[in-house]
DNA sequence: GTTAATGCAAAGCATTTGCACACGT
DNA sequence: ACGTGTGCAAATGCTTTGCATTAAC
């Protein structure tokens, strides 16, 4: 990795380092190696890993963390806006008949996933992206948010304060 | 349910039924009850059910259907273009240190999952969409597909041919 | 000193697999 | 008859939980 690159990369990661005392402090959250340790892995890498490849990425760091430390951490960095889940809100698979293209909006609080009809959103158009070679059998949005009648019962309940 | 919608869910549900036939018999896979059933279930419903709530829903038509065949049944024919899996490619939650808004391609042979930078894609106006009083938090893009290096490994291999 | 976080082992779900039997063709 | 599909039970894999111990404030 060239000299300027790896300063940017650095000064990002303890940046984003300095972002979770901040907020850890801001909700009376200990501030712990494992969390640093944990954050510096996740941050430093654009590949999107799995809870189980940032615990065995760690190791060597923090010998004897726990697979259910690095869970929770996760979580609670996902709670401080510090990190984002994808692809998989409730882990569970579900089905739809309706194989024409359309989208989703799942709620959080009940996990309710309602359509979103395709003809009322500006077709998304990966021409201009930088798909690195990829080739697309699908493509469609995935809102993730809360539903009407989820939002009258608790006002969208957020564990942790952050700006 | 007024008779003239009732009629059309009807018509939907057989045509959806002839399809998965005509899909079954150009693969040489046989017609059960248990597919028929299944399918039934899953096109009468618009709330993208998971494995186990379809499971649950055809007790009583098919008494000692087992969770395990409708499994199997759903992925026949999320395989045969019948039914689309959502939000969902390989069931294990992936976690990402850039929280800002960035699109996603994941890989259905690797499960490699790139980036893909928001500013490349228009956005994405969800104002026109009817979202029933949904407050949106997150919104994003998901592709699913093949990428560069898999499909050079194999053409992308469809276990099931259809038109 | 309190309160919160960690590690361990065990439990919990969703999903998959191996194998014998039953069914569709 | 043959190949496929199904059901069962057990296994697997990811994730969560309860509880005692340890660390942070």
């Amino acid at each position: 990795m060239p000299e300027k690159q790896q300063h940017q990369q650095e000064n990002y990661i303890s940046s984003k380092v300095k972002l979770m005392e901040e907020r850890c402090r801001q909700n009376r959250l200990s501030l712990t190696v494992q969390r640093r340790t944990i954050l510096e892995n996740l941050s430093s890498r654009t590949d999107h890993p799995t809870a189980d490849q940032i615990y065995a990425a760690i190791q060597d760091r923090i010998t004897g963390v726990s697979r259910t430390t690095v869970y929770r951490v996760l979580e609670t960095f996902v709670q401080l806006g510090l990190a984002k889940k994808i692809s998989n809100p409730e882990a569970k698979a579900r089905f739809d008949a309706d194989t024409s293209r359309h989208h989703h909006a799942a709620c959080v609080a009940c996990e309710k996933v309602i359509d979103i009809d395709a003809g009322l959103i500006a077709d998304i158009d990966l021409k201009a992206a930088d798909l690195d070679g990829f080739d697309v059998f699908d493509c469609s949005v995935v809102a993730v948010g809360l539903c009407k009648d989820c939002r009258s019962k608790d006002g969208g309940a957020r564990s942790f304060k952050f700006n």
